[in-house]
This record gives C-alpha cells, structure tokens and sequence, in this order.
DNA sequence: GCCGAACCGTAACGTACGGTACGCTGTTGT
DNA sequence: ACAACAGCGTACCGTACGTTACGGTTCGGC
C-alpha cells in the first residue's frame, strides 16, 4: 500500500536467505522495538552473529536494511487512471484515506516509526529519512496525479497541489499516527478505517470540490 | 501555552535546586535525546549522582520527572469567555492553531516527543501516556469549551465536539509533527505558523461554520 | 575423496553506562 | 563551637551488549 520507492537499491540485490534474516528481524523489531540485540536477532533468525556483521556491518547497517527491506515489500496499487468523473475520484480517495490508515496503525508501521523517531536525533543513521521517504513524501507522490486530475476534469479547485495534499493528510491522519506512537490504545476496527476515510473524503471535496462555490484555499 | 495538568504534582513539591536540576537535565535531553547519561546530567546540573538518584529513583524517575517538569511549566493562557460573534471565535481558535503551531515545532517538544515515542513501545515507563495527556488531551481539553460555546451560540454546526476537535487538530497539525519527528528539516517561522493558523481556522469554519449550509458532519 | 568458501554456534573481549559507596565541604540548628 | 546533615566529586562495581575471533559443519567444484 505504500512506498514509490526508486530510490533504495531493495529486493533484488538480497539473496533469498538475507531476506529471510530481515524479515526475522522486522519480527523480532516489531516486538521488542529498539532493544532488540544482535543476539536475539541471530538466535532469532538462526544464523550467526559474524554473518550479521559481514552482511549489514554493524547494528545501525542492519536497522536501516530492515526497514529498507520492509518499505520495499508494501508496493503501491497503482491506482490506474483516470475515471474523471466524481464518484470515481471520491473512490480514489478513500481508498488512499483507508490505505493509508491502515499503514500508520499496523503494529509493524508503528514499531518502524517508533525506531525511526527514537534515532532521529542523533544522527547515527538517517532512518527518519527512509521512512519519511517511503510514508508520506511516496503518499504524496502517489496521490498527487489524482488531484491533479481531479483538478484537470474540473472536479477540485486549488492553487498549490502540495498544499491540498496537505489538508487531506491532515483530515485523513488527524491524531492518530502521534497517539499510536505514544502508545495510546486505540484499535481501529476495519469499519471504523471505513468510515473515516468516507468522512476525510467528504471534507476534503467540501473545501477543495469545484462544484461548491467555496473560498476554502488559503 | 499547554498543558491542563491537575493531575501531576509539580512545580511545589520540587526546591529551586530540584528545578534547577531538571532545567539541566530538559536542556540535555533536547541536546542528547535519549542517550543522555546519568554521569552528563549530573555534570550538567553540577550535582552528583547520588542526589540524583536520591530525588528520583532511578533513570526512568528522572526522564518522567523531567518530562512533567516541562509540561507544569507551560501553562496555558485561559482564553477568557465568550466573545460570542464569529470574529472572536475565529480569533480564539487562530490563536489555538498558532500556539499548538509554536508547541510542537520546539525543540524541547521535538526532543520530549522524541523521548517519549521511543519509550512507548517497552512498558517500563508511562512516558507517553504524560506527553499524550499534557499535548494532545490537554488541548482537547481546553479547546472543546470553546467549541461548545460556538455551537451554543449558533456559530458552529457539529453533533461529536470530540469529532469536531479532532478535525481541527488535523487540519492544524497536518503532517508537520511527524515530519519534524522523524528529522525531517522544516522551519517553521513566524509568519508561516500565523498564515497556518488562519487557514486552518478557515477551512475548519468551511467544515463546520452554521451560516453555510454544509452537510460536513459524517 | 578433497579444498575452500560460506556459515552456524558460541565463547571471549572491550566498553559504556546504570547504580552504589565513600570522603570531603559548606551550612544549619543548638 | 560542634554535631548532624545535605550535597558535591569521584572512584568503583556489575552487567548488558556491540563487536570480534575461533572451531566445527555443510556444500559446490575438481
């Protein structure tokens, strides 16, 4: 569901076996966040701890191959084309809305955010930046063209396409990334991502739909 | 400009030396993130160890000591009453928007974010239930009476004020307080946080406004 | 059948850091 | 004046973990 990726050097360049190492990895990461060790890593991925260091270097190589690797497995649903009229953008839409809740509250989507956020200060890595990359600027990348369709069918009004990527993150997102991270109970229930992603979609084209005069834009 | 509080001890249970301490220690944290020693901290704060670990247990009770330090220090300014016309209702809630702007793009909040999302995952410390409950919930918490009032006074039109708040809090936020947290560069100057605040005013007066017949309420 | 490479399991090393103990000094109360 | 104490500086201990080294095993090629 995420991820344009183009960027990372990915799947093909792992052999079968690192990948598996990896996925033990993101496992293991997902349970026991940062404090995962390179021996519960080896143990877990039923290798050795020599080979971990010849493959990814050292501790941080690891991570960031980890969470390359799993950035590089969500491929997107290319959302094809063009359906110009309104019920089908609509469709698009809530089907980024929901894609993309879904993501920010998977257990794994939260434990790589957490890693990522905890080594965004010191500059060890650039893990921030990965997932950055890969969560909302590829969002971005991906849902652009369709506002920027909408835009050419007439169906939505803006001057900045970043900018109403913008407001759609924000309607869409709302607190729900920050308190998940926070660790905030707060399941979201397939119904639930639903019918928000119906709601964010309906604000959004009551501030930015061309049908309804509206002085929404800044 | 945060934090309900009435829950936390703070500020009178602490000496001056207390505070003085836990300034040290918020500085370093925002200069270290969570790899800050015990050993920095006390040369920091020109005390020892030993009396830091007197006042606060342990590592855990120094970062949660320090973390509700910093939330007790920033109070929140009252927003007075009802000024009941759209013009002060816009006005309260701007101010809303470009004080919550400021909170979160500083660094002692980047840094306390930071800390607390690392934490969040392994259960040792309620961190982010205390940065959750002095962020996000506090503002809830001040802002819903607002909103309320509005309603009251036939300004705004909403059925769920948490739903209302929520949707605020996005159209506000947007995807700046990830950003920032995953080390994404991102100034925020003065005048970019007031226009922020004005649009996010606007569209959310779109969405909910009374005088618009609007059908935004999921 | 043998060689080397890749790799597993584990032991060992070095270090950083949380936590504790101790000696010294300045202050306070009597 | 002196005892009690709070607190500073520092040395110290134990441990967890990153990193390295090494012996044993499997496997593909000759």
């Amino acid at each position: 569901m995420l991820q344009a990726n183009a960027d990372i050097d990915n799947s093909q360049t792992l052999t079968e076996r690192q990948q598996a190492v990896l996925d033990a990895a993101l496992r293991l990461l997902v349970e026991e966040g940062d404090n995962l060790t390179m021996t519960a890593v080896a143990r877990r991925a039923s290798c050795s701890k020599e080979t971990l260091y010849k493959w990814f270097g050292d501790r941080d190589g690891l991570l960031t191959a980890t969470v390359q690797w799993q950035a590089s497995k969500v491929r997107v649903a290319p959302v094809d084309g063009k359906g110009l009229d309104l019920a089908s953008l609509a469709a698009s839409l809530e089907r980024f809305a929901s894609d993309w809740l879904r993501v920010i509250s998977s257990d794994t989507s939260i434990a790589l955010n957490r890693v990522a956020v905890g080594h965004a200060g010191s500059g060890k890595d650039n893990l921030g930046a990965v997932v950055l990359e890969n969560g909302r600027f590829a969002l971005a990348k991906r849902l652009k063209p369709v506002l920027e369709a909408g835009r050419q069918a007439g169906l939505l009004e803006f001057s900045d396409a970043e900018m109403a990527f913008r407001t759609f993150f924000g309607l869409v997102g709302r607190d729900v990334q920050i308190r998940l991270l926070l660790g905030d109970r707060l399941e979201l229930t397939e119904a639930a991502i639903g019918g928000d992603a119906i709601r964010a979609t309906q604000q959004f084209l009551a501030l930015f739909g061309a049908t309804n005069g509206r002085k929404a834009s800044s």
